[in-house]
DNA sequence: AGGTCTGTTCAGCT
DNA sequence: TAGCTGAACAGACC
């Protein structure tokens, strides 16, 4: 599920937890804290207070007053929980707070991470905060088909798969067009069209409201022309997209 | 009951 | 190099 608009509630959520000071830490799971061995995080942390929460596309990170960061990412099906009612067998990662309260990284799945002072270096701009000239850049170069460099994070950061076929329908581009085959105004649309669907799927409350999205899985028609939609595999992902309005 | 699929990231290969 | 493929995990679904 976590795409940017789910990282961005999810570090809303982070807020609640700032002043607060750590008095125990939960990094049993060494998957999840890879690489740190159990107890290191603990060691780093305890005794420090949550200062500030970012995000950087679906990348989050708490500052502590005066210790080290905390990177915190959903993985594929992480939740951020804060001073929840129980515990739940999908606890991989907690902090204690000297209040009694609790912050939890909630995963089913153990694709969620948490780890101390994250290296963003290879990691691109926001999605929703690119200008247009580096987004021409950094999407426009290559040969990658779009949808496969809209997944990429290192060009820029925050959309998964829902949120790019949301968005290549919105601007009416083929998933399998070739970035370095696309003109200034596609890349231009394309970059509006980011922004707009970033920005309504935070308001709404996630990747999974977009229209197309909810269209995609329902009987599969196009929610603009009723065409049958196409489905393939893109980017090493399943990708939907409508052959009649993106050619 | 077993096989297949899944919203992400990363290593490793061509 | 840039761009693929498959692995990591474990639950959901048919």
């Amino acid at each position: 599920m976590p795409e940017l608009p789910e990282a961005e509630r999810a570090r809303r959520t982070l807020e609640s937890a700032l002043g607060r000071r750590i008095v125990d830490v939960d990094d049993r799971d060494s998957y999840v804290c890879r690489p740190h061995p159990p107890g290191e995080i603990a060691t780093a942390l305890t005794g420090h207070t949550l200062a500030t929460a970012h995000r950087r596309g679906k990348f989050m990170w708490l500052e502590t007053e005066d210790g080290p960061a905390l990177g915190l990412h959903l993985g594929m099906a992480g939740r951020i929980v804060v001073d929840p009612e129980d515990s739940s067998r999908w606890d991989r990662f907690t902090l204690g707070f000297d209040d009694g309260g609790r912050l939890v990284l909630r995963d089913k799945r153990r694709l969620g991470r948490a780890v101390l002072n994250p290296d963003f270096s290879h990691v691109g701009p926001d999605a929703a905060e690119v200008g247009r000239v580096e987004f021409r850049r950094r999407i426009g170069a290559g040969r990658a088909p779009i949808k496969a460099r809209l997944l990429d994070q290192r060009a820029i950061s925050g959309i998964g798969n829902l949120l790019a076929d949301q968005i290549l329908w919105q601007a009416r581009v083929s998933p399998k067009r070739l970035t370095g085959d696309l003109s200034m105004s596609d890349l231009d649309r394309l970059r509006r069209e980011v922004r707009a669907a970033v920005r309504s799927a935070i308001r709404k409350g996630g990747a999974h409201t977009g229209r197309f999205i909810a269209a995609r899985g329902r009987d599969g028609r196009c929610p603009r022309d009723g065409h049958r939609l196409d489905r393939d595999r893109i980017g090493g992902r399943t990708t939907y997209w409508c052959p009649a309005c993106q050619p």
